[in-house]
DNA sequence: CGGTAAACTTTGGTCAGCCTAAATTTTTTA
DNA sequence: TAAAAAATTTAGGCTGACCAAAGTTTACCG
């Protein structure tokens, strides 16, 4: 058998299902998850012993499923290997979501940490890189579709020029901004420069090896509270305008 | 069981090493096969009966094994999406070798063929555009590292047009130089602008839909008879001289 | 040419992961 | 509150992929 602390592939899809359905709607039902996964009731019965017996999951027959901590830790861990993966062919190679999706489910289980990390990275860094962007993107789908009037290097590397020079003007003109998190609105990005205090928030960042440097996205605002989910290092997280005021980031251009 | 064009990821690797093994020394054996996959030898007995059934395999007991045409035809299949995956981790991610295989290994039987040809072209495209290559992914690095004295954006920017005021520069000396592709020298790469006949490579080309716009990539050239082996779309192929004059490219700056 | 070592296959077994069908428990509803 | 419906589990079975050990075949060497 595997050891307790490692699961298959398969038994990570499935707890990767309860996670999802557990976020959804408080604890999650048998029937719930077959039809996730698409799988026959009595498969998840035996997966649910299996991820039970491997202390993931709180698990008695007949009952409702709740992820323990360790459990809701992995499960955490493998949504994020498929959101990178997710975040990398639907932002980066432009591939449509579902066909990202399917591809994302089966890679995301032969993710090493160090590979994780560096696409992470490195779809961030495409983002925000002035040499990167948007206009990268295109450049990317124009190369993909060779046309029959291709672009030649010289001719490329011209409208590089521009479009560089157009961004700086931009950015000058907002004359770099640095601003406390709480103050970034939706979509926005900005790197962090500084993260005040040092327990509570400061050492949930810490934890996550969120340092100065790292790049954070705000995903969505909550216009009553001003609670922030963010997005940093692939981690998806809730701040309260507290804690996101303790986070000094530089705004990004992009 | 599995339709008979279809193989597990199981099957795919023992195609793979069958398919490497055959490579290096003509025919394979059940041996290293094992030793290559670290499986026991009745293990493979198993595997190439199977593949055999299924027709990638010629292969009778206590007999040689070599692959048909459709094995051998499937088995590039699979080295090309490997090959894509390694590309990307060791070229773009900047992943030691030895990780990143790994995990192609792992991976690359999810890889669909949408996918795999937009990650093709996207290691292309970064190695070939103005905007990419070598220094894009050391900026990629710096930002991994999250050095203390991070880079502002505008200093990125700043740099960044320097950079390509640079390489124009570089570009404009070589003034764009179009040459038939065997006058290409080992690692230097190519845009295909147009290739010449209607038959023989042409049509081979034509099936592996690389077109005018395509990357080229000289491999490695023999000295002797003047052969080439080039990669392109993730295909290596092998052409003697008369068939890259037929092939005419513009010369990549990087 | 015969014997032996190496290579290979067969046999019989395990395990994970899935299924169908039948039983059981829980929930709903009349 | 009891029967029906729904959800869940158990039982039994299948396949793919692996292994160890025992049996065959092949190839080579004296």
């Amino acid at each position: 058998m595997t050891p307790v602390d490692e699961l298959s592939a398969s038994m990570e899809d499935y707890l990767e299902a309860i996670y999802h359905i557990v976020t959804a709607k408080q604890a999650a039902r048998a029937k719930d998850i077959a039809k996730r996964l698409d799988v026959n009731n009595s498969s998840v019965t035996g997966a649910l012993r299996t991820l039970s017996e491997k202390g993931f999951i709180n698990y008695a027959p007949y009952d409702v499923i709740t992820l323990t901590p360790k459990g809701h830790k992995h499960a955490e861990d493998v949504v994020r290997r498929h959101e990178a993966l997710m975040d990398f062919f639907t932002k980066v190679l432009c591939v449509d979501r579902t066909e990202a999706s399917e591809a994302a489910c089966k890679m995301e289980h032969a993710v090493s940490r160090n590979i994780l990390d560096r696409l992470i990275r490195f779809v961030e860094f495409i983002e925000i890189c002035p040499r990167g962007g948007e206009t990268l993107i295109q450049g990317f789908n124009n190369h993909c579709r060779q046309e029959g009037n291709f672009i030649t290097c010289q001719d490329s590397l011209a409208r590089c020029l521009e479009d560089l020079k157009q961004r700086q003007k931009d950015i000058e003109g907002d004359l770099l901004e640095t601003a406390p998190l709480h103050e970034l609105r939706q979509d926005q990005r900005g790197k962090i420069l500084k993260i005040k205090g040092k327990g509570g928030i400061s050492k949930k960042l810490a934890e996550l090896e969120v340092t100065p440097g790292s790049i954070v996205e705000v995903i969505q605002t909550d216009t009553e509270t001003g609670a922030l989910d963010i997005k940093v290092r692939g981690y998806r997280l809730s701040l309260s305008t507290e804690e996101a005021a303790k986070i000094l980031v530089e705004r990004s251009g992009n």
